[in-house]
DNA sequence: TCTGGGGTCCTAGGACCC
DNA sequence: TCTGGGGTCCTAGGACCC
């Protein structure tokens, strides 16, 4: 064993309740009262703080169903406001950066710190990094320290949970491990999801520590495929998953929404098409990324029984690849004119961009089409006028005005109070 | 009345080739 | 009558994550 294979440290850093915190921040009155978000049309819970928890909401819960018990308690209900979240995510990302020499990214309230090789009381800088980030964004965040992702994941999530670790737990010293694995439900390992911790109860494994513990290897395999066998590895301290520093590229971009009310006509149906394949467009020629497949599909409400459920897929592979969101639209139109039902009542619609190659290098003998030069250039000027004006300030006829039809609810919305100079916070 | 959205990875199985 | 076998590529579907 060479001493080039020393250990990794890596540091989860984990917001709490993370979009409720958000909230909060511009709310100091709801400091210590229960507060949830509700995802995209206000359907169900996405972030709750730990007094909506005690109440018994769970993750995931629709609305509709837990209402009078929120009203009944003064719950603070927040319909989701992404441009907040990212602003105040981008904050905390940048103070974390300070801590580490590199970190990841890896989603909009989680960063894992590479922390290897530090000459340093771990558990202390941990609680310098909590409070640093306190202090500088108002967001409480806990952070869990082990010498693999998913030790980190756990550590995270004891540290979330225990009074006397005060939001920071350090794991890496196997014994440790071992005790902390064992109060840990197998369902709640990181990679072990629903179906898979069924699996392995059948198999005898309760807990994280049954897991790292069970020995026939073919079986993890047969069971939960490779993936089981890292997460096998990574509780055992052998790191698997390393440090993604620069999140790499898209492999598909996709944007759907489900309509507030119910659509039967294809003008609207179109009209909400457009609408999403604009964003997705948006996004990829942001990462600098041609589609040369486009995925559209509709389908009805899946939670009425009483109607005959009809869902609509269909995949166009284009001649050569795009990024014009008007032939993006064409196509996308033209499968969605084949998916269209008549009597239909249609209570979504997406659509997904993929097959994506380099806006670069494009090989010009290799394809049957290609753009028009003009194209690239015209949709560069509306992307940079959108940037500046705000979203939607340009947009293709296609997209419809003044119809409501399908557009999305969001009846509990916060200001924006980051985003918009019109609603920036007073202060007096 | 009312149940989100955006991603990734892996495997099995079919098509095809020699 | 007898009807191979191995490799590769692609896709759909399922599982997971936040």
């Amino acid at each position: 064993m060479g001493s080039h294979n020393k250990q990794k440290v890596y540091a989860l850093v984990d917001c709490n309740s993370f979009f409720c915190s958000c909230e909060r921040l511009f709310r100091p009155e709801i400091r210590n009262k229960p507060v949830g978000v509700l995802s995209n049309n206000d359907g169900c819970f996405v972030s709750r703080t730990p007094e909506l928890k005690a109440l018994g909401v769970k993750m995931g819960d629709p609305y509709f169903k837990v209402r009078r018990l929120c009203e009944s308690h003064n719950v603070h209900v927040f319909s989701s406001n992404f441009s907040l979240y990212t602003n105040i995510s981008d904050r905390v990302m940048n103070v974390l950066a300070r801590f580490a020499p590199s970190l990841e990214i890896y989603s909009v309230d989680e960063a894992f710190l590479d922390l290897t090789g530090m000459d340093e009381d771990l558990v202390a800088y941990g609680h310098r990094i909590r409070e640093t980030v306190l202090q500088w964004t108002g967001i409480p965040v806990s952070i869990g320290i082990a010498p693999s992702k998913t030790l980190a994941k756990i550590a995270n999530h004891i540290g979330k949970k225990s009074e006397k670790a005060n939001g920071v737990v350090c794991l890496l010293d196997e014994r440790l491990q071992d005790v902390a694995l064992k109060r840990v439900s197998i369902e709640d390992v990181w990679g072990i999801g629903r179906k898979n911790s069924v699996k392995l109860r059948t198999l005898g494994i309760k807990t994280a520590y049954d897991f790292k513990a069970f020995k026939n290897i073919k079986v993890i395999q047969r069971t939960l495929t490779k993936l089981g066998r890292m997460t096998q590895d990574e509780l055992r301290g052998i790191t698997c998953y390393e440090l993604e520093e620069c999140r790499p590229k898209k492999k598909e971009i996709l944007c759907s929404r489900t309509f507030s009310g119910s659509v039967v006509d294809l003008k609207s149906l179109r009209e909400s098409v457009a609408n999403y394949v604009t964003n997705a467009s948006e996004k990829m020629r942001a990462q600098r990324s041609l589609c040369a497949t486009i995925e559209v599909y509709c389908h009805s409400d899946p939670h009425k029984l009483n109607e005959v459920p009809y869902y609509g897929k269909d995949k166009v592979k284009l001649l050569g690849p795009t990024s014009d969101t008007r032939k993006i639209i064409k196509y996308a139109w033209s499968a969605l004119d084949d998916l269209f039902k008549m009597g239909v009542c249609f209570k979504k619609a997406g659509v997904k961009l993929g097959d994506f190659s380099d806006d670069e290098v494009i090989q010009q003998s290799l394809f049957e089409e290609l753009d028009d030069p003009r194209s690239a250039k015209l949709m560069k000027i509306v992307d940079e006028i959108n940037r500046r004006e705000g979203s939607g300030m340009i947009r293709s006829m296609a997209c419809g005005v003044d119809n409501d039809s399908w557009k999305m609810r969001r009846e509990k919305l916060s200001r924006r109070y980051v985003t918009g100079w019109a609603q920036l916070p007073k202060c007096s």
